[in-house]
DNA sequence: TGTACATCAGTGAACGCGCGTTCACTGATGTAC
DNA sequence: TGTACATCAGTGAACGCGCGTTCACTGATGTAC
């Protein structure tokens, strides 16, 4: 039945990006189809080209939204701490949850795309995406660092993204290990210290 | 010209095993066909399966030769040492060299292989070798730890791992960016502290 | 408000291409005598 | 030490299959009058 008015197009449009930034974020872009996306938001995949110009254009505009979403798990975490270091706290905590090491669910985009981002070439539209979405986890962590130095509290800010992304991806990787948990615990430990873990709002 | 010496044959066993650890290193496994390891090691693809048995037998065979490649590397960083701690120091500056930065370039499994492994299914082969590589490598971190308790050590080894894998695969996604350099020396500033910069041997 | 018609989102088949794997064949190797 | 021959590492073509992309077609939508 083709032809569907503007503001189903819209909404099928809408389907495919929030398909695409879940796929890909947990099968990475290579092990993902046009044809699985489109399936999933419910579409036939020859109908695909009416929405993006290509597969990499996709993939740069599921990686954009998949970051506006995670910031805006950041700030709401952000928002509902009692300080900016209760804040930080909460961004680890949340970040390394027990359900985002099983490697079959969608985490974080930095850490999900990364190697797919490293190793696209130089023209790849993902990479801008990808690259502007990592200076604005570390701009958001940095506000929170209070050192009264700037360099320094970018630099805290740097060490514990790779510090939450590498424990997220070593315990993905080796899930069903005990090392897997270890790993997490470990980094747990490291980032989350500055408040009490509190009970979250209900 | 068909039926090679026997030498000549584990000869070109090992270049093939040698080309597929750094091919895939520098490219991830999907990547990276039969045909160019063949090629890179100066054989035809067809004659690949009298070496292995499938493409996913040659991922497990690489990530273990490149695990046992990077194990050698790092003892011989920490014989180089003149404590524990600067053997910590030294294998935390040896990952994070600038080279390694680069994504073309193959550096450790642990690092490169991450995002393929946990993709990968249950059964995948490579799984198995992935995870005792990391195991070993944490092992090895936790023995230089000296601490007096040893699961502060390992939770120290394993905050060390996870910060410099994902220093590096972030520096990697991001490459080209200000921010790619940023990454890493916040992480060289923090996992580099307890001694000298050494000049090293020359 | 009603009617005629151009538009274009979506369908499903098809096109190229590349990849993992198989296979018939080759001819130097290495063994049996 | 020589000779005859079975072995098997390597070759290159071919087989299936899947994927990104294209395309002719459809028919409800939404616009022009």
């Amino acid at each position: 039945m083709p032809r569907v008015s503007k503001a189903q197009a819209e909404a099928n449009h809408q389907a495919i990006e929030d398909a695409a930034s879940r796929l890909f974020r947990e099968r990475g872009l290579g092990a993902v189809t046009v044809a699985d996306v489109m399936a999933e938001a419910g579409l036939t995949h020859g109908g695909f080209y009416a929405h993006y110009p290509s597969k990499d254009a996709l993939a740069a505009s599921a990686c954009e939204a998949a970051f506006a979403f995670a910031a805006e798990k950041w700030r709401r975490r952000i928002d509902g701490a009692d300080s900016p270091a209760a804040g930080r706290d909460a961004i680890a905590e949340g970040y390394l949850k027990t359900a985002y090491c099983d490697p079959t669910v969608a985490s974080c985009p930095t850490a999900t795309l990364a190697a797919d981002v490293a190793r696209a070439d130089e023209a790849h539209p993902i990479k801008t995406a990808y690259v502007a979405g990592v200076k604005q986890q570390i701009d958001l962590l940095a506000n929170l660092g209070g050192s009264g130095d700037r360099g320094k509290d970018r630099s805290a800010a740097c060490v514990q993204l790779a510090t939450m992304m590498g424990a997220l991806l070593l315990a993905r990787a080796t899930h069903g290990d005990p090392i897997s948990d270890e790993i997490v615990s470990a980094a747990r430990a490291q980032l989350v210290r500055r408040s009490a873990k509190k009970g979250g709002r209900k």
